[in-house]
DNA sequence: TTCGGCTAAATTGTATACGATATTCTGCAC
DNA sequence: GTGCAGAATATCGTATACAATTTAGCCGAA
């Protein structure tokens, strides 16, 4: 037995297998939207890229499936995932489901100090938003997906927060396929009128804000079918 | 291209990869409860046993542990997972905040034979009940999950789908180490009652129910922390 | 006897190797 | 020039091999 073993064992040590390492740098890229979706993933480029073998790339490929930002079809590779109209439906179908419940927990939950990082966070995105420049455009679409986050994390609960992850970078998928307006995080000011609602502890207009937050971003994504896909297939039906 | 490429690829070639059958059958076992938490799962034992190379058996389990139903620690194996109280209780406090919202979209795109699809499980579930032995019971448990399974089948919403798999899969884990009475999935009837509230389109009701049910379910748990691992770490305090 | 360290066995982390499948290219017939 | 068959290439699926770390067993000293 360890000898260093108390009761609680919080965290314990980090770090983990070389492949996540690769899993979260690999995400960032998605996220950011550095990769496209579609982009082919090779095992050997990965694992060349990140000087470790193919044992590792593959690791890393099937985590990120799991968490569906890249689809692996046999035989044939790994792609950045693209999402179909459908299942974009289906991510803010479950966003609109979910959040509501994780604010209403933050809420209850909520210290202080943590609606002062929060007052942060808005400041940060707010700053970037006036910022010029792919780095701070990339910077703001991660803390348009932090806020939301940070929300999930406030809640305490790691199971919605680790769902809420999937979710905020699946998100960030469809916007990068679907949506229409060149200003990515439209809803700034809503994060900030959330903040606002939580602060007052007006819980039902806060999940109403919400609500519509999530359906404002919904709304700037134009989910017709296969957007530049056809040609060929425009006459096969 | 492929030629049979269609606009609407569903499901596309299934089988896939030779871990995905080791996983598989792995999960039913730790979800029947043939594997218990804490028991641990060389690699290479998982290999052998299913006659494959210790990658496949090495894969299997990584997928296990994103489902949260295997935890691996680093450098020293894999271990069908252990849930702390603190985690059982987010497992509930997820399925409370869901299952209301999922049942809800059942209940809106449901169809009659659906409805009726659900009452052939019911019947099942009842008839399982009052078998007597192991194998009855592994099956009463995995009926039990079956339930909301198909419900959240039913919303249509691949994602929640997925999300309640993992729940219900970690719930059994969860009364496996924590749950008191003997009668493992106690509210049989309470699965009816949903049933006739949909069918009589109350969703008010039925989400109450849902709660109720969970609640239940919950109830029956003894979650203080540490049954029996106790003795030294009784005295480190 | 008990504690400490040291060695040996077992197990995981990572890399490489080989066979299988898909993709691309070439060349020939039409 | 077009279309198809077959080989060559590239990539994935799986197994095996080696290095690193942990675990256990053992022996000796206090």
């Amino acid at each position: 037995m360890k000898s260093t073993a108390t009761a609680l064992q919080i965290a314990e040590d980090s770090a983990e297998t070389g492949a996540q390492q690769i899993r979260d740098a690999i995400r960032d890229a998605i996220v950011e939207r550095r990769l496209s979706p579609g982009t082919k993933l090779s095992e050997s480029d990965v694992g060349n890229l990140f000087n470790v073998s193919r044992t590792l790339a593959r690791a890393a490929l099937q985590a990120l499936s799991y968490e569906g930002l890249v689809s692996v079809e046999k035989n044939r590779g790994a792609f950045v995932a693209y999402p179909s109209p459908e299942e974009a439906r289906q991510i803010f179908a479950a966003r609109r489901l979910v959040e509501p419940g994780i604010l209403r927990e933050a809420a209850a939950k909520i210290t202080p100090s943590q609606i002062q990082h929060l007052k942060q966070l808005l400041l940060e995105e707010g700053r970037l938003m006036g910022e010029r420049g792919q780095t701070a455009r990339r910077a703001e679409i991660k803390a348009s997906g932090d806020f939301h986050l940070t929300l999930a994390g406030i809640s305490g609960n790691a199971i919605m927060q680790r769902f809420m992850d999937e979710l905020v970078a699946r998100s960030s998928l469809v916007i990068a396929l679907y949506g229409q307006s060149t200003i990515s995080s439209c809803g700034h000011s809503e994060h900030g009128d959330i903040v606002a609602a939580i602060e007052r502890n007006d819980l039902d207009e806060a999940c109403r804000l919400m609500l519509h937050h999530i359906a404002h971003i919904e709304a700037d994504l134009d989910l017709r079918e296969h957007k530049s896909v056809g040609l060929k297939e425009a006459f096969e039906l």
